[in-house]
DNA sequence: ACTTACTTAGTTAAGGTTAACATTTATGTA
DNA sequence: TACATAAATGTTAACCTTAACTAAGTAAGT
């Protein structure tokens, strides 16, 4: 792969001269330039993106770390760093994390490594105190969807726990009094937060939710599908189900019709993420809309220092999920 | 941020000890190692990936071209080659291409620029021969979901053809007659392969397709339904359809539905890719599984220069998409 | 004691590019 | 014509790391 010397060489300049034409720089004679040109084009010349970071000690590289590219989640979340790299000439350079604490430490490691000008990092396996600690020794280093207090202006987050409210308004408005709850089984924080406000505002509200009425699950479809058996299953009866995900969300959708109940004639189902899956299903989902694109993009912008303070810095990046009514919840029969 | 310099400086030793350290090589004393370890470690020193990517001369970055990171297609494309990369200690560099030439040039041309040792592209704009051109200057360049003669060692695609002819296969096993087609309106060559194969397979075994009954729209879900709308005020009566994609073929269903047609029972539908969407659907769609990820981790490979030729370069790598049979296609009523 | 061969460590030239500084060439003015 | 000034181009150190080569010190064999 021919480099600037090359170019130098064949056009008669110097490298210096190059590197001007390279940059589109000013102080290059016309005529030079053009020959200059034509030369980096005969050599199919590329400037060498590595050199370029070493020297000038900035790569124009944005680094995320999500789990899982397949999951829609994190795909959007990739998206909207990826539309913040490419509106500021940048490029993603992605890891993925899988489970674990060691693998989400590896990533973020290899983000460090390449010198990323900034990193967005969805993390749910590494402790408060590494996260801080990381923050502290790398500047760019952004948490998504994760709040820590000793580095709040490193975090952008949702507010899980009126997600719950909201959704627990939602119902209490068609007139639900006896719900149900499906939960993710996993040990994070945002199950228990959702169902916290949930659960809570209905305390307020002078009802009590049953014990019996709080299933766990995978979060995924089939893990909708068995805890909405097993709701069934305990007898108790229902009129609205708040469900911890969409994919959940539509499982429990399935087993309801299979067994004879009409969404939302007989039960109102809402979900939380929407997610595309919410749009295709039938009848098309009711849920709480998570606005990760958009908190990935002021993840990112943070992230380069392109944020303008208005003491947002202090306060912290919090988000409220907000309804969208579809099809899946209707007024109590 | 500290260097190798500053380690070295710190634990008394030369650059060349410290390195030999970060590489894990031979050649140094229990005690030093120790000690410089210890240094890294004070100092959270990082070795520097540009730097070490220039003077190797090898960089451990694999790019990938696709259009969007929210496409599921897609998502598991950059999925598919994300694998290979952690599995041989790399990452993951990611550009999208919009929908424009220019865009796809230039998402390429980054990844060159970077001097990824292995590239992915999936590219649909631009034409056959910039894109030998570009195979030609450019070593690791492999070309996803395309097939190009001249360059047949660097392609791995999918025989859409044959995909049209396993559905038309699929539904006259089934029985039926009548059946309609719904394509992508886009003018790219997957759906009129797919749409060939299946009205020839039809022709083949003496059964002609009403041209009526071949309808376009977007490749998306509303596509599918105003497709579907269309086709059913065509007026002439069909008894299953082949649908370009998933995402049209839940619209299909949608639309029908709401017509009064039950899926399967009065029209079989079936759909193409195989994407999360069809396994949550409502009738479970029956499809034709494009094994997009395996075929990403295939062309990563063979980027890399780790597929062992066994004549395969010469034969190149076509792939044939299998039918998934779910829920919604089922015997002529 | 003397060579031989390791083991451990150091020195330094790349690698491709930029940017500060130095130099040459051209342009305009008195 | 000479001089100042601007425009165009060149020289070179630096960015951080690796790897080839060199040097010194240590242990073993004779």
């Amino acid at each position: 792969m021919s480099t600037i010397k090359d170019v130098a060489r064949l056009a008669g300049v110097s490298v210096a001269t190059v590197s001007r034409v390279v940059n589109n720089g000013p102080k290059v004679g016309d005529k030079t330039r053009a020959r200059v040109l034509q030369i980096m084009k005969d050599l199919a010349y590329t400037p060498n993106a590595n050199a370029r970071a070493l020297v000038t000690q900035k790569s124009t590289t944005l680094g995320v770390v999500i789990a899982e590219l397949t999951d829609p989640f994190f795909a959007s979340l990739a998206n909207g760093v990826e539309k913040v790299a490419r509106s500021n000439g940048m490029q993603l350079l992605l890891s993925t994390s899988e489970q674990s604490a060691d693998s989400e430490r590896a990533a973020i490691n290899l983000l460090v490594e390449r010198r990323c000008q900034a990193i967005v990092v969805h993390s749910k396996k590494l402790s408060d105190s590494e996260l801080i600690e990381l923050c502290e020794k790398t500047p760019g280093l952004i948490l998504i969807d994760r709040f820590i207090e000793q580095v709040k202006d490193r975090c952008v987050w949702l507010d899980n726990e009126e997600g719950g409210r909201i959704a627990a308004r939602h119902l209490m408005s068609l007139g639900h009094k006896d719900v149900a709850y499906i939960s993710s089984q996993f040990n994070i924080e945002d199950p228990k937060l959702r169902v916290n406000g949930f659960v809570d505002e209905y305390h307020k509200a002078g009802i009590a939710i049953n014990k019996t009425h709080i299933e766990y699950g995978e979060p995924s479809q089939q893990g909708g599908e068995i805890a909405m058996q097993r709701l069934l299953a305990s007898a108790n009866p229902f009129s609205a189900v708040f469900v911890y995900n969409d994919a959940m969300a539509i499982g429990a959708m399935s087993t309801l019709e299979d067994n004879g109940y009409k969404v939302p004639q007989s039960v109102s189902v809402i979900g939380f993420d929407d997610v595309l899956l919410s749009r295709y299903s039938r009848p098309k989902l009711t849920t709480l809309h998570y606005p990760i694109e958009m908190m990935a993009q002021e993840a990112a912008l943070l992230s380069l220092g392109k944020v303008a303070d208005t003491g947002k810095l202090e306060r912290g990046f919090k988000y409220i999920p907000h309804l969208v009514k579809r099809e899946s919840t209707s007024i109590k029969p």
